[in-house]
DNA sequence: CTTGACCTGAGGTACGTACCTCACTAGACA
DNA sequence: TGTCTAGTGAGGTACGTACCTCAGGTCAAG
């Protein structure tokens, strides 16, 4: 049988009272008595029975997901995600919620990221840019005991290791990768599109996909990054400009995680010029681009296992473990139509 | 709040004994009265707290994996995500065992099938080749009650919905298309490496990766499969002559999921030909021939995945629920250099 | 020696469910 | 009329932890 309180009080020659104490980190012990305390955990192999704690504790977690108030499929696919979280746990009592942000507005955003409150969130993963006014938020948060992980847009000084996402520069080497062996020796250019080159993970992926290609395709000349700013005209007029002014265009890479637009570009007017299309994240846009054969193939990461993972890291960090880091490594994944 | 068996026994105007021997299928209720119950359920959507109930019950679950005796990398990747496993639910009173069985022997196999009791077990998941004699002890397992699901190897007769791997058809036809893309149109033949070709799984691999050659590929010809039986020498063997036969041989499709030895082999006698090779699953080999180049891709299942997903699955039977399908769906990875 | 701050123990209740015993009732049957 | 039985209710204990109160103890400062 598992040693219980009871036994680790025994082994500890303390009450339950002080187990309590130490456990759950309240104030009046002694610092040798702790230590007692923690070496008889150590002795006996005492691990705290998580299903009676919560169930004691009347109440179990709460998290919030911090999310971009604007944007199309991709952000969609992790609502849903959210919302399948909360099934997937409610028999545990883990609840979790989106709270939206303007990350264009870095004041606003804060201002928001202010307001999560102990009362209403056990802790929170952030998906924001890495601006002065949001690391500033995330460490006052920190400091109000809410535990906070970093989401999909890494923030570069908080703790690498409890963030969720994929490593971007791999992902824009693997872009690079099948980008080369698609296109099959030909000498050409090659386009990139974004939205904005502004944030990191935008970056990272450029520099992976440029890295491979200058190392292993110089046969590919890849063009500067163009910037769509979300904005569908400009991108239609971009796309435009870019294929009459590249007769040897072998392929476009769409950077970005919303891709609808650019691709509803590329179906329009470049159709028949049978170039190799690349674009990241599973989305309906993509799926079905993938189907018609208007995308060579999509880099994507499981918005399933990210929701999860970021509720499974942060459960862990309230109570006081560490998360199983196998489990928790978000893979790059390859898709194309057979394997959609 | 969440609704109570309290509440639910007051809603339905019985005692909590009564709810209780509705809740838990104990005899001794009159249909009308369980009628009752059942639509009080519904009508307050009473949830069981299941935290309680395992607390209560004084023991969680106990799941094994039936799994072949002999098997080389891919096998021990298993073994190792069950002692993961183990370490993930602990805090739930999951514990998760393996169970080895003959694959090569039937009657062996379904013994030690037959042995499997509900004392040990509250449920298996089975990897096993599919003869009538295990889908016999499989029947046989679940009239004594006990949850059984296939794993990784599909039993046709079995509920398909429960099956926890992939869609083989499909992870064929993913690799012929790469296989295709692979070839940049060049003209010249493939072979296929495989144990046996008796298992389904292997077989659907074929097809699909015959129906995608076919169908968008006819510059390649693929030859008939080539059965290694498992046989080191055999396999050195098979794999020179068919590259001394074939002057333009282009690619080497390993079926199977142990590559290790067609993989040294192909190292050996086949690094000068610049051919191109895919292989199943993430091994210690396979990864490694991926980053030395002798693998283009490997086409693989995510084994964490697997065994946490038949977990997952298992004890959602055990508790009378049914799992979140998206969350189950295993995904056909590929993987190369860029992505490990 | 007294005071008070700090530490510790004893004992309780609660969480929501499982599982047990026992008593009671209504109706069937002899 | 008495006996039997299936169905039901009442009440309890237990699981392992959280959280509460209160009583008593130690020890240093005054």
């Amino acid at each position: 049988m598992r040693p219980t309180t009871k036994d680790l009080a025994k082994a500890a020659g303390v009450s339950l009272a002080t187990v309590d104490r130490v456990l759950n980190g309240r104030s009046g012990v002694r610092k040798k008595t702790v230590d007692a305390v923690n070496d008889a955990i150590k002795k006996i192999g005492f691990e705290r029975n998580q299903l009676a704690a919560t169930l004691a504790r009347k109440r179990g977690y709460r998290f919030g997901f911090v999310l971009p108030k604007e944007g199309d499929e991709f952000l969609e696919e992790i609502l849903v995600r959210i919302r399948e979280a909360n099934i997937t746990w409610r028999a545990e009592m883990i609840e979790v919620k989106a709270i939206r942000i303007d990350e264009h507005d870095p004041h606003k955003a804060a201002l928001a990221l202010s307001k999560v409150s102990t009362k209403d969130f056990d802790g929170v993963a952030v998906m924001a840019p890495e601006t002065p006014q949001i690391r500033d938020a995330i460490k006052r948060m920190r400091e109000r005991d809410i535990m906070t992980i970093p989401f999909i847009a890494n923030q570069q000084d908080i703790e690498k290791d409890n963030f969720v996402g994929i490593n971007n520069r791999a992902a824009g080497a693997t872009a690079g990768r099948l980008m080369g062996r698609f296109s099959c020796g030909r000498t050409g250019t090659v386009a990139v599109i974004n939205d904005t080159m502004q944030s990191r993970d935008s970056l990272e992926r450029r520099l992976g996909f440029d890295a491979i290609s200058n190392q292993f395709f110089s046969n590919l000349t890849i063009l500067p990054s163009l910037e769509t700013f979300g904005d569908p005209e400009r991108t239609h007029k971009i796309i435009e400009t870019t294929l009459n002014a590249n007769a040897n265009l072998l392929g476009v890479y769409i950077i970005g995680s919303e891709a609808r637009v650019p691709l509803e570009a590329m179906e329009r007017l470049g159709h028949d010029r049978h170039l190799t299309v690349l674009a990241h994240e599973r989305t309906p846009s993509t799926t079905s681009a993938l189907k018609k054969g208007t995308l060579a193939a999509i880099i994507t990461q499981d918005t399933g296992h990210l929701v999860r993972s970021a509720v499974r890291i942060l459960r862990a960090k309230c109570e006081n473990r560490s998360a199983l880091a196998s489990q928790e490594r978000i893979r790059i994944e390859i898709l194309i139509a057979e394997n959609l």
